[in-house]
DNA sequence: AACAAGTTGTTTTTT
DNA sequence: ACAACTTGTT
């Protein structure tokens, strides 16, 4: 097992046990699945419906695999998403116990970094790598931006984040750059040369830095298996079979790693739903899935069908959903359990209106028995789920949510990690000048001057302190050097560490954050995360990866994990389930959102986000929507249901109105 | 050069 | 509503 997925999951320690289960696959498992999961040799597509028993089916796969006489160690379980990841890994450990802690797996991020730290000295990696995540990328873009002039242009100049994602587009979806401007941003194609240029400045920058972003991590990844024999059937040894998960929502980088993962036994199986490809914005295309049999072609297929999450009712809806999509999918769903309530669409007077059904309807649920954690609130975008929040508070219901914003992006958690940073590698001068425009009197300037002077020396130290001498009334720079010698002088966990720096800088707080109190219980949640590793490193590279699952919230930390309402965006929420699905801000406009009104592709994709978040429902599926919503970009008042309910017959769901 | 105040622009979704 | 960018003041 990699090092990230022992972080995932807290287990004891393996055994050296053969295989103590006793497993009857007939039983338990439908025709389909069985003969999926008894396919051992060879290439294997799934086709599998939502609640069609997909982990399941991976799941008895290692089983079966394990009893066969194969080592779990040389099994690789690969998906797109660290939930899915957890999901996969944590139900083979509930069937197999400790056996499968041996078992490899992870996102094809958190691999690409355990493999490049591994064996990427082949491709001239320096095994210390630091990962950038996106804020630290569009820093680094910044700076060489600024340092070009290119801001002070009379036509508009794209702005960090934009270039960010421009480069990331023409990675992960293997257009070349040129494109990627001509096609989706033809108003900067008049600074066509200047970007191309900055991309190159961003990649050389991070190559002479060991620096990796997410992007460079498959990359890179796919390069040493491109262009290195030699590790290339090393890793073919180690993972004798592979499983790739959610294979709808790969980019053609990680087909291609998972391509060369497997070339010298073709042992893979991939498990997706092309109805459930909710990720092309970053490359993924649902046709990546159909191209599995040309790449592979004595590739054998199953379809999963029968629906094992859903009643009847719910279905009907579903199937409807997603047969009204321009593209036919490939497959219908049924299922055993015929009676159910119908689903329900909600109308609400307002955005609050919304909220307090959903509070009331949560708070009657949770009487009738159904506990907290078996429902969930979905929405497109994040702040859709502003509004609840509050109201959830006020009704004193827990909640944890999923999705949006991550806590590690913050700026104060940001800021915190650029001191442990260049603790960990001085040269990191995107993380210094973070740190340094944080003290009174330096400026850019100031910042760039001392950077430019740490660089040179070897002892920073030093160069800090005469700067803090020049500086007037450079008390907080003294203050700094000081933490600096502390944290040198001895050698400390990273939690020892946290914790003086903390001593630094949270006086620093209140002047700068009006909600400073807040900030420091997140600085609270960070500590309590350091004080599970020993190395810094270590620390470091998970938090980029594999960062805190919860977004930033007032949740009562008290409460457990086994008591709070679910919150979650639609794509956090993929390849999961609840007794009882609330998808709130169903406003046409909204949901789908007005931006893929003029392109029929996202739209697609869009109709394929509510066919998933409605999919996650066991009983129970309310779709509420405000009306009187006026939309400043549009200029006009929404107040339509999400066209994907248009034609379909009311007898398939009730319609409500809130009245007081 | 640094900082403060005022202006403009822009909205997903994840690693 | 908020963050990035610009302009003006010390």
């Amino acid at each position: 097992m990699n090092d990230h997925s022992q972080y995932v999951l807290k287990r004891p320690a393996p055994e050296s046990i053969p295989h103590p289960f006793k497993i009857e696959y007939e039983k338990e498992l439908n025709a389909a699945q069985l003969a999926a999961v008894t396919a051992l040799e060879g290439p294997v597509l799934v086709i599998a419906g939502a609640g069609s028993g997909k982990t399941r089916t991976l799941v008895y796969r290692v089983a079966r695999y394990i009893e066969s006489g194969l080592p779990a160690q040389n099994l690789l379980l690969l998906t797109f998403t660290r939930k899915a990841a957890q999901e996969m890994l944590s139900r083979a450990g509930l069937l197999l116990g400790t056996v499968c802690d041996r078992v490899a797996g992870g996102t094809f991020h958190s691999f690409s970094n355990t493999i490049l730290r591994r064996y990427g000295s082949a491709i001239r990696i320096d095994p210390s790598f630091t990962i950038l995540d996106r804020p630290d990328g569009e820093d680094v873009i910044q700076h060489l931006r600024n340092a070009r002039g290119l801001g002070e242009r009379e036509k508009r100049f794209p702005r960090k984040s934009t270039l960010s994602d421009i480069f990331s587009a023409s990675v992960n979806k293997a257009i070349p750059l040129e494109e990627v401007v001509l096609t989706d941003y033809p108003h900067f194609s008049i600074h066509l040369e200047e970007i191309m240029d900055l991309e190159k400045a961003y990649n050389d920058y991070k190559r002479q830095r060991s620096l990796l972003d997410y992007d460079d991590l498959l990359v890179q990844l796919q390069e040493l298996l491109e262009d290195h024999r030699e590790t290339r059937e090393h890793l073919s040894e180690i993972y004798r079979a592979i499983m790739v998960d959610e294979y709808q929502d790969t980019n053609k980088i990680q087909a291609r790693v998972a391509r060369l993962l497997c070339a010298t036994h073709e042992n893979i199986m991939v498990v997706g739903d092309d109805a459930q490809s909710i990720y092309s914005f970053r490359g993924a295309h649902f046709k990546n899935i159909m191209d599995f049999p040309k790449e592979f072609p004595n590739a054998r297929i199953f379809k999963l069908e029968e629906n094992y999450r859903s009643t009847q009712p719910i279905l009907n809806l579903t199937n409807e959903i997603i047969n009204r999509a321009t593209e036919k999918y490939t497959k219908h769903l049924f299922t055993r359990q015929k009676q159910g309530n119908p689903p329900v669409l909600v109308q609400a007077e307002n955005e609050n209106w919304q909220s307090r059904f959903v509070c009331q309807r949560v708070l009657e649920l949770r009487e009738e028995g159904v506990p907290l954690q078996d429902m969930a609130v979905l929405f497109r975008s994040s702040h859709h789920s502003f509004d609840l929040e509050i109201e959830l508070v006020k009704h004193g219901l827990p909640f944890i949510k999923r999705g949006g914003f991550k806590f590690i992006e913050t700026t104060h958690v940001k800021d915190v990690l650029a001191h442990l940073r260049v603790l960990q590698n001085p040269r990191d001068a995107v993380s210094w000048n973070r740190l340094l425009l944080l003290i009174e009197g330096v400026g850019p300037k100031k910042s760039q001057n001392i950077i430019t002077a740490i660089l040179k020396e070897t002892d920073w130290v030093k160069v800090l302190k005469s700067q803090s001498e020049t500086l007037a009334g450079g008390s907080v720079l003294h203050e700094l050097v000081r933490m600096f010698e502390d944290l040198l002088a001895s050698p400390a966990i990273p939690a020892e560490q946290l914790s003086r720096i903390y001593s630094y800088y949270t006086p620093l707080l209140p002047q700068r954050f009006d909600d400073y109190p807040k900030r420091i219980r997140d600085l609270e949640h960070l500590y309590a995360i350091t004080e599970r590793y020993l190395k810094l490193d270590e620390f470091l590279s998970d938090i980029a990866l594999e960062p805190p699952n919860e977004a930033v919230s007032d949740v009562e930390p008290t409460v457990k994990e086994t008591e709070k309402l679910i919150l979650s965006t639609i794509h956090s929420a993929k390849g999961l389930e609840w007794h009882s699905v609330f998808i709130v801000w169903a406003l046409d406009g909204k949901f789908p959102s007005m931006y893929s009104f003029d392109n029929p592709e996202e739209m697609e994709e869009e109709r394929r986000l509510m066919y998933v978040a409605a999919t996650r429902a066991k009983k129970g599926l309310y779709i509420i929507y405000p009306v009187n919503i006026f939309d400043k970009v549009l200029g006009s008042v929404l107040s339509h249901p999400t066209r994907f309910l248009d034609g379909i017959p009311r007898s398939l769901y009730n319609s409500w109105s809130i009245v007081e």
